[in-house]
DNA sequence: AGTGGCACCTGTGTGC
DNA sequence: TGCACACAGGTGCCAC
């Protein structure tokens, strides 16, 4: 399901439901996500959420004294708020139940999701989250710092390389399309092959349309909806992903597409050079 | 060392 | 209607 912007959506739905309550019981249903839940998830009964953040697409919830649980989406996953007696659904894993009568249930049919509970800062002491590349909407994310990490996987598609965390995060596969297109360039052009001032509007685009679909509530493809269940309205704004053969935006040739290391891509090969 | 391919899962849509 | 198959928003691991 999740690109970064779900998950910042997720996150801000997140932090009015779940900051300054006590979680007063977990109750996993289903151990088997991406990896293991350990039975330390009840270390957080008793505790009160202090702050979440998000670093790629991990959520990171502090539970005061250094305890934290971190929470991934996998392709599938999401997060709902719902009260006490609310029925259970299908392939809710895991419920953490409030101080306010409410409970928060995570749901993820695939199970590639995860939630972790670690004493440390997960983006120190978890090595999944700690060795993550730049975030795409920091200062630190500059056209340098993209073409200096394209340098190191030059050899890929410049779309897989995208989608590489090591390179930036939070990039997936709908907005690896959606922003070579917006830059007019080529999903097959070689990372290596990308020039400095390339990397420049490559930048551009990604922190703008990132920023765009947060602000539209994120993509709902099939099944995402933020914390209070509302889908994201940025599908609509798609230009080139899942468009295949209507025609381009920009010179109405049709769409093409084509796959690169397993996954679809989306483009114009009027446009994209 | 970098790269592609596979694996992990369930659900849904398509074509026969 | 039923069945087989392809495909789906992520990411770690495994051979080459």
């Amino acid at each position: 399901m999740p690109e970064l912007p779900e998950v910042e959506v997720t996150c801000r739905g997140m932090r009015p439901r779940l900051v300054g309550r006590t979680i007063n019981k977990v109750r996993i249903f289903e151990k088997r996500l991406r990896l293991p839940v350990t039975d330390e998830i009840a270390n957080a009964e008793g505790r009160k959420v202090v702050a979440i953040d998000r670093r790629a697409k991990f959520i990171i919830v502090s539970a005061g004294d250094d305890c934290w649980i971190t929470i991934h989406l996998g392709m599938t996953g999401h997060i709902r708020f719902v009260e006490h007696d609310a029925p259970l659904q299908k392939h809710d894993h895991a419920v953490f139940c409030l101080s306010d009568g409410f409970e928060m249930r995570y749901n993820d049919p695939r199970r590639f999701g995860l939630i972790a509970w670690t004493v440390g800062d997960p983006r120190i002491c978890l090595p999944m989250v700690a060795k993550m590349g730049p975030e795409p909407l920091s200062e630190e994310f500059s056209a340098t710092v993209l073409w200096e990490n394209l340098q190191r996987s030059k050899k890929k598609p410049i779309k897989t390389a995208l989608m590489d965390n090591s390179v930036v995060v939070g990039v997936g596969n709908i907005y690896a399309s959606e922003t070579l297109f917006a830059s007019g360039i080529s999903p097959d052009r070689k990372a290596g092959d990308i020039s400095l001032p390339e990397a420049e509007v490559l930048v551009a685009n990604i922190k703008s349309i990132l920023q765009k679909s947060i602000a539209s509530g994120g993509t709902t493809i099939r099944d995402f909806s933020g914390a209070d269940g509302k889908p994201g309205y940025y599908v609509r704004e798609l230009s080139v992903y899942g468009h295949e053969g209507e025609p381009c935006l920009k010179c109405r040739n049709p769409i093409a597409s084509a796959k690169h290391a397993g996954r679809s891509t989306y483009y114009c090969p009027h446009c994209q050079h």
